[in-house]
DNA sequence: GTAACCTTCTGTATCGATATAGAAGCCGTT
DNA sequence: AACGGCTTCTATATCGATACAGAAGGTTAC
């Protein structure tokens, strides 16, 4: 009894009209009689018609309605940080605005083989991507319009993501106008999950010494510590090294790249008895909902995740639609909360 | 100078082979000499062949390699809801782990009209979709395999979720082997973001009461509150109408039906003076992170998300393989922490 | 009465790939 | 020399839709 899987031609044939017909009464009502669509429907649904195929209209139309995501090369990873999250949350609440769909797409397979070559796309969007990725040179591969997010930079490739060495700038500002004098950078090298390099800690360090060095103070009172990872017990233990240092050498004013680190500096700090701010100012990145929670609460450079998110799908769907783009500047702004302040033994502001 | 875009004719004919030589030469490299397939690659790489078209392999294969998640109507509030993020990720990782991708589809158009009818998609997940939501129609419609997670419960559909009722009851008997007698639950009318019927509260009330009563207890000692909606400030808003009642007669044990609402009476309680576990025990339902760290920490229901999602995943996939599947039981427990205790003065046990 | 015009519907050409069966060439065996 | 068995490659027939140009029929304008 199990007939086959209509299509646009059984349809046609059970209702008596032509297949542009039936493709119409789905796609341009306007372009038929009421009367006639009506038949049309009815037959589709006698015959149990599921309407035209995506998959086929698709091809036909040379687009799919659909941006692909790229995160990292193992998506698992992509869920548990809630800034990616965040993001994603920003380029879906965007294409579904516009009513168009949005495909997750594992970036690496098990075997080798990247699924990058098989999704059904019009646009790419990479998210926090290693320059290094193979993922990056997949998706360059497919010759559709690309927009990163984050990482990495590519030439041609607008980029949606704050202005690292900008904002750290401002925090070295910040502490400057303080009245700190010396200096600590906690950073972290290369997280091997996610490929060889990862610039924007680079910017973040660079441009938070270049300000310093500018206004005169020694390369030597810039202290740069290295975490082993982007952790909250790597940042911790970083700040463990500080109090190795003589009293009067110690720095009095510290930079973690991202709030992650900036936290577990301040464990460190709690542990090692060192009051924050009085005896040490801390500054993050990020602005991550635990920075407004912490103790004390966290001055941190700010930056709009969802926001980004946004930008990106937005950028991605004009580029399909083959206008030129110039991606947007991204805001950065330090809140500067209670783990800052001047240095010494006072609070006094 | 720009030609036109290549496929694999184009190809073929600056190889001088075949159309099928150069779709093996990507698809079969164990079909074709490999120097005849270095030939063609080439070929294709001077053309800028970018490979072959994702979207024509389909039509031709039938498969789409993609399987869809439907959240709900509005994508936005989705990634807003951690648990649902929870089940997403599990999602994820099941299709990654297995080479497919997985398509967000945004159940609803600003225009009544519905993306599902456009989703290049192999089966569908819906997710803690009301029973009543229009997107659940359409995803009947679209005559691909369909698995729910939570909700709704569709016939000859398998759905993967908790025992809600079960796991209720677990709760009421915990509660009567500390010796209460008199009970409220705590549950939420409609969410009407969400659609007209939300049965696993039902589901949850229910569960709770009918071993209650199977125990003797009289219904007018089960007190039912319906908070105004699933948010911590409701649950603590519900705490209070508790507190109008006299002290005799006052409920010493509460069950909510989310951890939320959970962790709203405990502010509730905490605010009216009302002691944690000694004057009122407090469970909850879905062991959400929070529930740890809550002070006392919440007696509740754990069940996976992430292992439902991936459940819902590997579901489709076999549905996809045409096998026959039974959803396998999401296993629930109860987490006793130190919200709950025996009623009375003492904190004894 | 006829030209001009709408509305409604149809026929043809295509979108870019893959499955399948079979042809062509090469090898070793008998 | 004939034959089976490999490997390598090709020709044909689809997959299921949509765009476009134009045909058929009815209306209106003058």
């Amino acid at each position: 009894m199990a007939t086959e899987r209509p299509t646009l031609d059984t349809v046609a044939a059970a209702a008596g009209v032509s297949r542009m017909t039936v493709s119409n009464a789905y796609n341009r009502p306007d372009q038929l009689a009421p009367k006639t669509r009506q038949r049309v429907l009815e037959a589709a649904a006698r015959l149990g018609y599921p309407g035209p195929d995506p998959t086929a209209a698709s091809l036909r139309l040379g687009r799919t309605g659909t941006v692909g995501v790229v995160l990292t090369e193992r998506l698992p990873y992509a869920f548990a940080d809630p800034g990616l999250v965040t993001i994603l949350h920003g380029i879906a609440s965007e294409l579904s605005d516009t009513g168009n769909a949005l495909l997750l797409v594992p970036a690496q397979l098990a075997d080798g083989q990247s699924l990058l070559r098989h999704a059904m796309v019009d646009a790419l969007i990479l998210c926090s991507l290693a320059a290094g990725d193979p993922a990056v040179a997949a998706a360059r591969d497919r010759q559709v319009p690309l927009v990163t997010v984050g990482n990495p930079k590519l030439p041609k490739v607008p980029r949606i993501g704050p202005d690292n060495r900008r904002a750290a700038q401002g925090v070295a500002r910040h502490l400057l106008d303080l009245g700190h004098r010396r200096f600590a950078v906690v950073t972290t090298v290369t997280d091997d999950r996610r490929g060889p390099s990862r610039p924007l800690f680079h910017e973040r360090v660079d441009g938070f010494r270049s300000v310093l060095l500018d206004a005169g103070v020694p390369a030597s009172d810039v202290t740069v510590i290295c975490a082993s990872d982007n952790s909250r017990s790597a940042g911790h233990e970083a700040a463990t090294r500080l109090l190795d240092a003589p009293r009067s050498r110690r720095p009095t004013a510290l930079f973690a790249v991202t709030d992650i680190l900036a936290l577990g500096v301040l464990d460190g700090a709690k542990e090692g008895g060192l009051e924050v701010p009085r005896e040490l100012s801390v500054a993050g990145f990020d602005d991550i909902a635990a920075a407004q929670t912490s103790q004390p609460p966290l001055t941190t450079v700010a930056h709009d995740l969802f926001g980004q998110g946004r930008s990106a799908a937005r950028l991605a769907l004009r580029l399909i639609a083959g206008e030129q783009v110039r991606p947007p500047r991204t805001d950065t702004s330090l809140v500067v909360r209670e783990s800052t302040g001047r240095p010494g033994r006072s609070v006094a502001r």
